[in-house]
DNA sequence: GGTTAGCACTCGGTAGAATTGAGTGCCAAC
DNA sequence: GTTGGCACTCAATTCTACCGAGTGCTAACC
């Protein structure tokens, strides 16, 4: 998959602070109505001493400096992509509400299960608390090493690799073989394999027998198959919770499901998520993340570690008027805790 | 959960022939056009040699005996459950086109990984096939008995139980112990696991060692997690393919909301598409599964089986007014390739 | 008896026209 | 620089008229 750019949000000189105030009003409003907010709503809602005509003419400027647009003549202003990042940037502050922070606890002191249960629980949780459509990503394995290896047989001609890394994930992988082979066979290619690839990494060269009899052939049929896998093996597992609430969160059919289809493609949200981490960035909006068919959303993101290096993330995804502090405390708050439950040394890692 | 108790589709008293062609061209049209079907409609499209009027009168009967229904007067006539259900039953055959064919066959020729990949994308190739939301269950390993049971150490503190099934199923299991432990004692806890565990069943009761050492307190741990999770393992796993076809199916934006909200219930998925197997039924048509937030769906599913019994399920998920004939079609041929996939000796059952 | 042509009737959908009103831009006065 | 005043714009709403697809009924017809 080609790796998208990531625009760089465009450098939002600073705004004089009355002007800043609308903006913020404009966007505070509409994000509460999803209608265009007028002058005279601006005079009220702000706490500025000015009237309608003086708000109306600093609107203008705001228009022509991009962050705000106007649907049509004689209709309130909507902010723009750049609109909505200014106000990430410099005014909006966000903090989790008392009853999330509790369900974010209990949640966590609740949850069991491996890994991959535990990210996936924590998807509908992150849903849950903003209604808005989640996002996991949990970073594969590549880099772990090997801690063990074991061939087992299913019948004379199938057997299983199983593999567990250090890092605590297990996979398995089917070995067909041409000939039929006995458990005693099966029991020493197991040895040799446990022997051979122990403390490697996936990928890395190892001198496999080259004799022609029975067990030497398993051995490299095997080493061979998780060989051959290695490359989809660091893909990432990709969680995603909430994707009813997309039907809450655009209202016109089509957008829907150009959303839903985009989300269905999860190699494609995994890159996402990686561009807006990468580019250092928590929130992306609109066109930012130059990916067209969800430029109406906008896509919060807060990176997991574990034992201090990345390892994952969690994402939400709404429309570009999303409650950004709401997602953004959210998605921090869960991070932070899904980064001390890997940590935790009460906690299994895997 | 609750089971959901099916509602026996009504038994459809045979209709006479003339009455079944109009009920079957004002299905056939209403799926084309989604729109209410009138009479001259009826008369022009099905070969009857009768005028709109008599059609007329018949579908006053039909309605009257549940079959069709007005959305109201002067508007033609709409297919209601009942009518769909006597469409499926008698009317309706399909078979998979040649080009459709050839997209499952290739699929199958090519798919390779283990099960849970080949039924993640199997959903994804079901939903493609009918522009449908597809839902694949796979039966969980509750019955299959333990091939192997292996302790690994990730540290001190940290094991992890790795188990392989008969089935080719393998799971993995965090344990924590209160006291640091050697890979001797790891080693030598693994060895009595397996020797302890190997040929049972999840749940069977075993003589674990009553000792306080190490080792046995290692075994007992390691023996009550599993056992402690034998009752989430027979959990099937769900595969939910092309939820964007949600979107497409349905109009309203709330009908799509509350679709999806459903789906991403998986318990409930599976045992409705149970309970529509239970039933023997292959096809339930709008109120018959009884479920309220999927009374405008109608779900076709076909069963799985591997070696013979039972094993899963492939499902679509459509309007009730979708192409029953190509969705039931479909269904049925990638069922039955599925099948064949997994019997097949050229291919590993897991 | 079943079938059909004819006809009055119903009622959702559409197309215009008229109206409303939120909101703007501009300007002159402060 | 700010503001009240005012003309103007234009989407949204309401109303009306009308159309026409489709019905149900009936009387004639085979």
């Amino acid at each position: 998959m080609a790796r998208r750019t990531i625009r760089q949000p465009s450098p939002t000189a600073d705004l004089d602070s009355r002007k800043a105030t609308i903006l913020e009003a404009v966007v505070r409003e509409h994000i509460d109505t999803a209608q265009p907010v007028g002058s005279s709503a601006v005079a009220a809602t702000s706490h500025l001493a000015v009237s309608s005509a003086t708000v109306r003419s600093e609107m203008v400027t705001l228009e022509r400096e991009g962050y705000l647009a106007q649907p049509h003549t004689s209709a309130g202003r909507v902010p723009t992509d750049k609109g909505y990042r200014y106000f990430v940037d410099h005014l909006q502050a966000g903090i989790v509400g008392e009853a999330q922070q509790q369900q974010i606890k209990d949640f966590f002191a609740n949850v069991r299960g491996e890994v991959e249960d535990v990210l996936a629980q924590t998807s509908t949780l992150l849903s849950q608390l903003t209604s808005y459509t989640s996002v996991v990503v949990g970073t594969g394995h590549a880099q772990s090493s090997i801690l063990s290896v074991q061939l087992v047989s299913l019948d004379a001609r199938h057997q299983l690799v199983v593999t567990v890394f250090a890092d605590g994930s297990v996979t398995k992988h089917s070995v067909l073989s041409s000939f039929d082979v006995s458990h005693v066979e099966v029991a020493e290619a197991s040895r040799q394999l446990h022997a051979l690839l122990i403390g490697t990494v996936l990928g890395a060269r190892v001198q496999v027998p080259s004799r022609t009899d029975h067990v030497a052939t398993l051995v490299r049929e095997a080493v061979a198959t998780l060989h051959a896998e290695a490359p989809t093996l660091e893909g990432e597992q990709v969680f995603i919770g909430g994707s009813s609430k997309v039907a809450e969160s655009f209202d016109g059919v089509e957008t829907v499901r150009q959303v839903l289809a985009t989300l269905e493609q999860e190699l494609l949200v995994v890159s996402l998520v990686q561009d807006i981490l990468d580019q250092g960035l928590s929130v992306a909006i609109g066109s930012e993340h130059g990916f067209q068919p969800l430029a109406s959303c906008a896509v919060v993101v807060a990176p997991v570690t574990i034992d201090g290096h990345p390892s994952g993330a969690v994402g939400l995804l709404g429309p570009t008027r999303m409650k950004y502090s709401e997602a953004m405390a959210a998605a921090r708050a869960v991070s932070a805790q899904l980064t001390q439950h890997f940590d935790g040394d009460d906690r299994a890692k895997s």
